[in-house]
DNA sequence: GTCTATATATTGATAGAC
DNA sequence: GTCTATCAATATATAGAC
């Protein structure tokens, strides 16, 4: 059995595994290779074995996420038949992560806020993490019966949880949070296709 | 005259300003001494001599910001008297700014989130430049008749607005800059208070 | 696949001559 | 107030023994 191929694997998942808890807590530009290679407990040489590039990591990590966000996306659907109550559910997955929030921010958001700057190429990447979310929305509010105002709508509604979580995170304030998931929820209950959307 | 009092004067005000324009541009972590010198034409040694570390430039970037927007504020409150349409006003300027919003993001908003995550004393001073755009919200809120809720309403309009600039960062897509802000301006011109606010 | 040693560049920051 | 020289730390990255 090649046991050497498998470990390998395990290594790489460690990595990205590591660098994904990283980035999110640190930043991508503040989170060096040694900081990575310590929690992952590799070695610092045997690093580069793995991966070439920080750029390399970031682009899995970025998959990984967008896997993860697409897999808890696919659950709410699974479980339940109302488009409607699906982007409640999310609401109160968002809000039931509030300590994150309130410390490192949105996962999705603030590597996008960071990458924007400089490495376009990468950001670029990373707004596959928001399409994930805005594209399964979208989906929802389709199902609700809206046409051409479903893409708006779904962009709107990532907007608003984002400047939500970026107030939170800036403010720490997981009060206002509560106060804004309770917003969007009313919101959502309240839309109807046909009638002028608020 | 002591010229050279002025001139020292000159050269922090010359730093001061080229790191506001780097750290907007490229981030405040990625912007090193060497760049804001290298802007600011002043030489790399002779740095030191008005700034000890590049948090104390920071500090006076966040004072020179909140001060921009302080007057920037109070220039709409003294041409308009209308609380709403000051309001409405400052959604103008934001959507006039889409060009900058769309390659480097909101100033304020984006410096919040790249301290956020390991510098929060300095964040701390950072969500300072929110304050005053909050503050002056919370104001025009009272002014048009709110009360208890005039807080939150600045909260959530300022939320709308962050969301709104990092959505239009990440995608690179000003359309949307101009959709949100016409949405902002229907909520801010159907707001009443006794009503239930949307 | 693992690990040590190391190259090289850049960083923030200082000392001290002028 | 100006500028050169330089420090110590850290960064990404590589070579090569095992």
């Amino acid at each position: 059995m090649d046991t050497s191929r498998i470990k390998g694997i395990q290594n790489r998942q460690r990595i990205v595994e590591a660098a994904d808890r990283l980035f999110y807590e640190q930043g991508y530009n503040a989170t060096s290779f040694s900081d990575i290679a310590q929690v992952a407990e590799i070695p610092r040489g045997n690093f580069y074995y793995y991966f070439k590039t920080k750029d390399e990591i970031l682009e899995n990590v970025i998959h990984c996420r967008m896997d993860g966000v697409a897999g808890m996306l696919e659950g709410l659907e699974s479980r339940l038949d109302c488009p409607r109550a699906r982007l409640l559910a999310l609401t109160d997955i968002i809000a039931g992560r509030g300590d994150d929030i309130t410390r490192y921010g949105c996962r999705f958001g603030t590597l996008n806020a960071e990458l924007g700057k400089r490495q376009q190429a990468l950001q670029q990447k990373a707004a596959g993490m928001f399409d994930v979310f805005r594209d399964w929305m979208e989906r929802q509010f389709r199902g609700m019966g809206f046409t051409d105002e479903a893409r708006m709508l779904a962009m709107h509604l990532l907007a608003c949880i984002q400047g939500t979580t970026l107030l939170v995170y800036t403010y720490k304030d997981k009060d206002f949070l509560r106060y804004e998931v309770a917003r969007m929820r009313q919101w959502i209950g309240s839309l109807n296709p046909g009638e002028t959307t608020p």
